[in-house]
DNA sequence: GCGCAGGTAGAGT
DNA sequence: ACTCTACCTGCG
Protein backbone atom coordinates (compact mmCIF):
# COMPACT_ATOMS: atom_id res chain seq x y z
CA UNK A 1 0.00 0.00 0.00
CA UNK A 2 1.11 3.60 -0.50
CA UNK A 3 0.11 6.87 1.17
CA UNK A 4 0.72 10.45 -0.15
CA UNK A 5 -0.55 13.45 0.09
CA UNK A 6 -1.86 14.56 -3.31
CA UNK A 7 -3.10 18.13 -4.43
CA UNK A 8 -5.56 19.24 -7.12
CA UNK A 9 -6.64 15.41 -7.39
CA UNK A 10 -10.16 13.85 -6.41
CA UNK A 11 -11.68 10.68 -7.15
CA UNK A 12 -14.93 11.83 -6.97
CA UNK A 13 -14.53 14.44 -9.57
CA UNK A 14 -12.22 12.08 -11.76
CA UNK A 15 -15.28 9.53 -11.90
CA UNK A 16 -18.13 11.83 -12.27
CA UNK A 17 -15.62 13.84 -15.34
CA UNK A 18 -16.69 11.29 -17.76
CA UNK A 19 -13.28 10.45 -19.01
CA UNK A 20 -13.07 6.78 -17.65
CA UNK A 21 -15.73 4.46 -17.85
CA UNK A 22 -14.62 1.87 -15.24
CA UNK A 23 -13.77 3.98 -12.10
CA UNK A 24 -16.68 3.23 -9.56
CA UNK A 25 -16.59 4.55 -6.16
CA UNK A 26 -17.47 1.67 -3.68
CA UNK A 27 -18.79 4.20 -0.64
CA UNK A 28 -16.92 5.75 2.28
CA UNK A 29 -14.18 7.16 0.18
CA UNK A 30 -13.76 3.81 -1.53
CA UNK A 31 -13.15 3.76 -5.27
CA UNK A 32 -11.96 0.36 -7.30
CA UNK A 33 -10.51 1.41 -11.01
CA UNK A 34 -9.28 -0.83 -14.04
CA UNK A 35 -7.57 0.07 -16.67
CA UNK A 36 -6.49 -2.23 -19.04
CA UNK A 37 -5.91 -5.17 -17.28
CA UNK A 38 -4.80 -3.62 -14.32
CA UNK A 39 -7.27 -3.23 -11.04
CA UNK A 40 -6.47 -0.62 -8.09
CA UNK A 41 -8.34 0.28 -4.77
CA UNK A 42 -7.77 3.55 -3.62
CA UNK A 43 -9.51 5.03 -0.40
CA UNK A 44 -9.21 9.12 -0.13
CA UNK A 45 -10.23 11.08 2.77
CA UNK A 46 -9.29 14.58 1.74
CA UNK A 47 -5.74 14.81 0.33
CA UNK A 48 -5.01 11.89 2.23
CA UNK A 49 -4.53 8.91 -0.79
CA UNK A 50 -3.88 5.03 0.10
CA UNK A 51 -3.13 2.92 -3.19
CA UNK A 52 -3.70 -0.81 -2.30
CA UNK A 53 -0.76 -1.81 -4.86
CA UNK A 54 3.07 -2.38 -3.98
CA UNK A 55 5.46 0.87 -5.20
CA UNK A 56 6.98 -0.87 -7.89
CA UNK A 57 3.58 -0.68 -9.51
CA UNK A 58 2.49 2.75 -8.20
CA UNK A 59 5.57 4.05 -9.85
CA UNK A 60 5.95 1.77 -12.96
CA UNK A 61 2.06 2.44 -13.81
CA UNK A 62 -0.13 4.51 -11.49
CA UNK A 63 1.98 7.34 -11.04
CA UNK A 64 1.53 8.17 -14.54
CA UNK A 65 -1.61 7.01 -15.28
CA UNK A 66 -2.96 9.54 -12.59
CA UNK A 67 -0.44 11.83 -14.38
CA UNK A 68 0.73 13.06 -10.72
CA UNK A 69 3.79 14.32 -12.49
CA UNK A 70 1.86 17.38 -13.53
CA UNK A 71 1.45 20.03 -11.68
CA UNK A 72 -2.65 21.29 -12.41
CA UNK A 73 -2.50 24.38 -10.32
CA UNK A 74 -0.35 26.01 -12.86
CA UNK A 75 -3.51 25.30 -15.04
CA UNK A 76 -5.96 27.35 -12.52
CA UNK A 77 -3.29 29.89 -12.46
CA UNK A 78 -3.48 30.50 -16.44
CA UNK A 79 -7.29 31.41 -15.96
CA UNK A 80 -7.85 34.60 -17.13
CA UNK A 81 -9.35 36.33 -13.29
CA UNK A 82 -12.07 38.51 -15.56
CA UNK A 83 -13.19 35.11 -16.94
CA UNK A 84 -15.71 34.42 -13.78
CA UNK A 85 -17.50 31.85 -15.33
CA UNK A 86 -13.84 29.81 -16.27
CA UNK A 87 -12.57 30.52 -12.75
CA UNK A 88 -16.05 29.58 -11.27
CA UNK A 89 -15.82 26.03 -12.80
CA UNK A 90 -12.00 25.25 -12.33
CA UNK A 91 -12.52 26.06 -8.41
CA UNK A 92 -15.43 23.81 -8.92
CA UNK A 93 -13.70 20.86 -10.41
CA UNK A 94 -10.18 21.45 -9.26
CA UNK A 95 -9.69 17.69 -8.49
CA UNK A 96 -9.95 16.81 -12.13
CA UNK A 97 -6.81 15.27 -13.67
CA UNK A 98 -6.37 14.50 -17.34
CA UNK A 99 -5.87 10.47 -16.87
CA UNK A 100 -3.11 8.93 -19.62
CA UNK A 101 -5.52 6.02 -20.45
CA UNK A 102 -4.61 3.45 -22.77
CA UNK A 103 -5.48 3.66 -26.47
CA UNK A 104 -7.32 1.63 -27.76
CA UNK A 105 -9.65 1.23 -24.67
CA UNK A 106 -10.35 4.76 -25.57
CA UNK A 107 -11.04 4.34 -28.87
CA UNK A 108 -13.66 1.53 -27.66
CA UNK A 109 -15.14 3.78 -25.04
CA UNK A 110 -15.62 6.74 -27.25
CA UNK A 111 -17.13 4.79 -30.06
CA UNK A 112 -19.89 3.89 -27.75
CA UNK A 113 -20.15 7.12 -26.12
CA UNK A 114 -21.86 8.72 -29.24
CA UNK A 115 -25.37 9.88 -29.18
CA UNK A 116 -25.81 7.76 -25.98
CA UNK A 117 -26.03 8.26 -21.92
CA UNK A 118 -23.24 7.79 -19.59
CA UNK A 119 -24.93 4.79 -17.55
CA UNK A 120 -25.72 3.08 -21.04
CA UNK A 121 -21.56 3.07 -21.86
CA UNK A 122 -20.83 2.04 -18.45
CA UNK A 123 -22.94 -0.74 -18.89
CA UNK A 124 -22.21 -1.49 -22.66
CA UNK A 125 -18.37 -1.84 -21.60
CA UNK A 126 -18.50 -3.85 -18.47
CA UNK A 127 -20.88 -6.06 -21.05
CA UNK A 128 -17.61 -6.48 -23.38
CA UNK A 129 -15.21 -6.80 -20.85
CA UNK A 130 -17.07 -9.61 -19.32
CA UNK A 131 -18.02 -11.39 -22.65
CA UNK A 132 -14.18 -11.06 -23.96
CA UNK A 133 -11.68 -9.54 -21.95
CA UNK A 134 -9.81 -11.71 -19.75
CA UNK A 135 -10.48 -12.70 -16.37
CA UNK A 136 -8.57 -12.21 -13.94
CA UNK A 137 -8.04 -12.49 -9.87
CA UNK A 138 -7.69 -8.92 -7.96
CA UNK A 139 -5.88 -9.13 -4.30
CA UNK A 140 -9.36 -9.94 -2.52
CA UNK A 141 -9.29 -12.69 -4.43
CA UNK A 142 -12.27 -11.17 -6.47
CA UNK A 143 -12.59 -11.81 -10.43
CA UNK A 144 -13.08 -8.94 -12.47
CA UNK A 145 -12.04 -8.71 -16.57
CA UNK A 146 -9.12 -6.91 -18.08
CA UNK A 147 -10.11 -4.46 -21.19
CA UNK A 148 -10.50 -7.14 -24.41
CA UNK A 149 -7.49 -6.58 -26.95
CA UNK A 150 -8.74 -5.97 -30.61
CA UNK A 151 -7.56 -9.27 -31.31
CA UNK A 152 -10.28 -10.41 -29.13
CA UNK A 153 -12.81 -8.61 -30.88
CA UNK A 154 -11.68 -8.87 -34.65
CA UNK A 155 -13.16 -12.07 -35.39
CA UNK A 156 -16.77 -11.12 -34.28
CA UNK A 157 -19.86 -9.92 -36.87
CA UNK A 158 -20.65 -6.49 -37.29
CA UNK A 159 -23.77 -6.92 -35.53
CA UNK A 160 -22.67 -9.17 -33.14
CA UNK A 161 -22.23 -6.65 -29.87
CA UNK A 162 -25.27 -5.78 -30.23
CA UNK A 163 -25.85 -7.96 -27.75
CA UNK A 164 -23.41 -6.15 -25.51
CA UNK A 165 -26.64 -3.13 -25.96
CA UNK A 166 -24.00 -1.27 -28.29
CA UNK A 167 -27.17 -0.76 -30.58
CA UNK A 168 -26.01 0.49 -34.52
CA UNK A 169 -22.38 0.88 -32.69
CA UNK A 170 -21.42 -2.61 -32.63
CA UNK A 171 -20.15 -2.59 -35.90
CA UNK A 172 -17.95 0.54 -35.63
CA UNK A 173 -16.21 -1.39 -32.36
CA UNK A 174 -15.78 -4.31 -34.13
CA UNK A 175 -14.38 -2.81 -37.43
CA UNK A 176 -11.91 -0.50 -35.79
CA UNK A 177 -10.96 -3.77 -34.32
CA UNK A 178 -10.64 -5.39 -37.44
CA UNK A 179 -8.35 -2.33 -38.61
CA UNK A 180 -5.91 -2.36 -35.41
CA UNK A 181 -5.09 -6.55 -36.02
CA UNK A 182 -4.90 -5.85 -39.84
CA UNK A 183 -2.29 -3.34 -39.07
CA UNK A 184 -4.43 -0.95 -41.19
CA UNK A 185 -4.80 1.26 -38.04
CA UNK A 186 -1.11 1.22 -36.94
CA UNK A 187 -1.88 2.27 -33.34
CA UNK A 188 1.73 1.98 -31.83
CA UNK A 189 2.05 5.10 -34.84
CA UNK A 190 -0.57 6.99 -33.51
CA UNK A 191 0.56 7.06 -29.86
CA UNK A 192 3.74 8.86 -32.15
CA UNK A 193 1.95 11.11 -33.51
CA UNK A 194 1.60 14.78 -32.97
CA UNK A 195 -2.20 15.76 -32.39
CA UNK A 196 -3.01 16.80 -35.85
CA UNK A 197 -1.75 13.57 -37.50
CA UNK A 198 -3.40 11.61 -34.61
CA UNK A 199 -6.65 13.41 -35.32
CA UNK A 200 -6.56 12.85 -38.79
CA UNK A 201 -5.30 9.12 -38.40
CA UNK A 202 -8.23 8.50 -35.83
CA UNK A 203 -10.76 9.94 -37.95
CA UNK A 204 -10.09 7.44 -40.84
CA UNK A 205 -11.58 5.30 -38.39
CA UNK A 206 -15.56 4.48 -39.52
CA UNK A 207 -17.66 5.75 -36.87
CA UNK A 208 -15.35 8.24 -35.43
CA UNK A 209 -15.59 11.75 -36.30
CA UNK A 210 -14.18 15.09 -34.82
CA UNK A 211 -15.84 15.06 -31.25
CA UNK A 212 -14.59 11.39 -31.02
CA UNK A 213 -10.97 11.55 -32.02
CA UNK A 214 -10.40 14.83 -29.44
CA UNK A 215 -11.73 12.76 -26.76
CA UNK A 216 -9.40 9.52 -27.59
CA UNK A 217 -6.61 12.36 -28.05
CA UNK A 218 -7.05 14.13 -24.98
CA UNK A 219 -7.45 10.88 -22.51
CA UNK A 220 -4.94 8.57 -24.35
CA UNK A 221 -2.44 10.22 -26.15
CA UNK A 222 -2.33 13.08 -23.54
CA UNK A 223 -2.70 15.60 -26.25
CA UNK A 224 -3.67 18.46 -23.74
CA UNK A 225 -4.47 20.86 -26.99
CA UNK A 226 -7.69 18.86 -28.02
CA UNK A 227 -10.83 20.21 -27.09
CA UNK A 228 -14.10 18.21 -27.56
CA UNK A 229 -17.21 20.00 -28.00
CA UNK A 230 -19.92 18.19 -27.52
CA UNK A 231 -23.32 19.09 -26.87
CA UNK A 232 -22.61 20.71 -23.47
CA UNK A 233 -19.66 22.65 -24.71
CA UNK A 234 -21.57 23.80 -27.39
CA UNK A 235 -24.03 24.70 -24.64
CA UNK A 236 -21.29 26.45 -22.47
CA UNK A 237 -19.81 28.39 -25.67
CA UNK A 238 -23.24 29.64 -26.84
CA UNK A 239 -23.31 31.46 -23.34
CA UNK A 240 -20.27 32.47 -22.12
CA UNK A 241 -18.00 32.14 -25.20
CA UNK A 242 -19.90 33.73 -28.18
CA UNK A 243 -16.59 35.12 -29.51
CA UNK A 244 -14.64 31.85 -29.35
CA UNK A 245 -13.21 29.93 -26.84
CA UNK A 246 -9.67 31.87 -25.88
CA UNK A 247 -7.77 29.24 -27.31
CA UNK A 248 -4.60 32.13 -27.67
CA UNK A 249 -4.27 32.53 -23.87
CA UNK A 250 -5.07 28.66 -23.40
CA UNK A 251 -2.56 27.21 -25.82
CA UNK A 252 -1.52 23.75 -25.29
CA UNK A 253 -4.08 23.41 -21.84
CA UNK A 254 -7.29 23.77 -24.24
CA UNK A 255 -7.91 20.02 -22.99
CA UNK A 256 -7.90 20.87 -19.81
CA UNK A 257 -10.15 23.87 -19.53
CA UNK A 258 -12.57 21.55 -21.42
CA UNK A 259 -13.17 19.06 -18.69
CA UNK A 260 -13.34 21.97 -16.32
CA UNK A 261 -16.38 23.15 -18.43
CA UNK A 262 -17.66 19.86 -19.30
CA UNK A 263 -17.50 19.01 -15.27
CA UNK A 264 -19.56 22.13 -14.20
CA UNK A 265 -22.02 22.24 -16.80
CA UNK A 266 -23.27 18.61 -15.94
CA UNK A 267 -22.52 18.92 -11.86
CA UNK A 268 -21.60 22.73 -10.96
CA UNK A 269 -25.42 24.09 -12.19
CA UNK A 270 -27.17 21.80 -9.71
CA UNK A 271 -24.78 22.45 -7.22
CA UNK A 272 -24.98 26.31 -7.00
CA UNK A 273 -28.78 25.98 -7.05
CA UNK A 274 -29.01 23.83 -3.96
CA UNK A 275 -26.55 26.83 -2.89
CA UNK A 276 -28.84 29.34 -3.64
CA UNK A 277 -31.72 27.51 -2.27
CA UNK A 278 -30.29 27.47 1.27
C1' DG B 1 -45.76 8.73 -27.37
C1' DC B 2 -41.71 11.57 -28.19
C1' DG B 3 -37.32 13.78 -27.53
C1' DC B 4 -32.98 13.25 -25.92
C1' DA B 5 -28.30 11.18 -24.38
C1' DG B 6 -20.48 13.06 -24.58
C1' DG B 7 -22.15 12.14 -32.80
C1' DT B 8 -21.34 10.39 -37.29
C1' DA B 9 -21.86 8.84 -42.12
C1' DG B 10 -24.10 9.51 -46.18
C1' DA B 11 -27.15 11.85 -49.14
C1' DG B 12 -28.89 15.97 -50.76
C1' DT B 13 -28.59 21.06 -51.83
C1' DA C 1 -18.88 23.54 -47.87
C1' DC C 2 -23.06 23.29 -45.59
C1' DT C 3 -27.67 21.23 -43.92
C1' DC C 4 -30.57 17.25 -42.95
C1' DT C 5 -31.51 12.68 -41.26
C1' DA C 6 -31.36 7.83 -39.74
C1' DC C 7 -29.44 5.27 -36.24
C1' DC C 8 -29.84 1.21 -31.20
C1' DT C 9 -31.76 1.75 -26.73
C1' DG C 10 -33.87 3.24 -22.46
C1' DC C 11 -35.44 6.78 -19.55
C1' DG C 12 -38.31 11.05 -18.24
Amino acid sequence: MITKELDYFSMDQICRSGQCFRMNPEGEGRYSVIAGDRYLEIRQQGKTCCFYCDEGEFENFWNDYFDFGTDYSAYIRMINPRDAYLTEAAGFGSGIRILRQDLWEMIVSFLISQQNNIVRIRRCIRNICELYGEEKTNARGEIYHAFPEPEALAFLDEDELMACNLGYRSKYVVRAARSAVSGETDLDAIRKMSYAKARQELMKLYGVGEKVADCICLFALHHLQAFPADTHIHQAMEAHYRRGFPNRRYRGAQGVMQQYIFYYELFGKEHKKEREEV
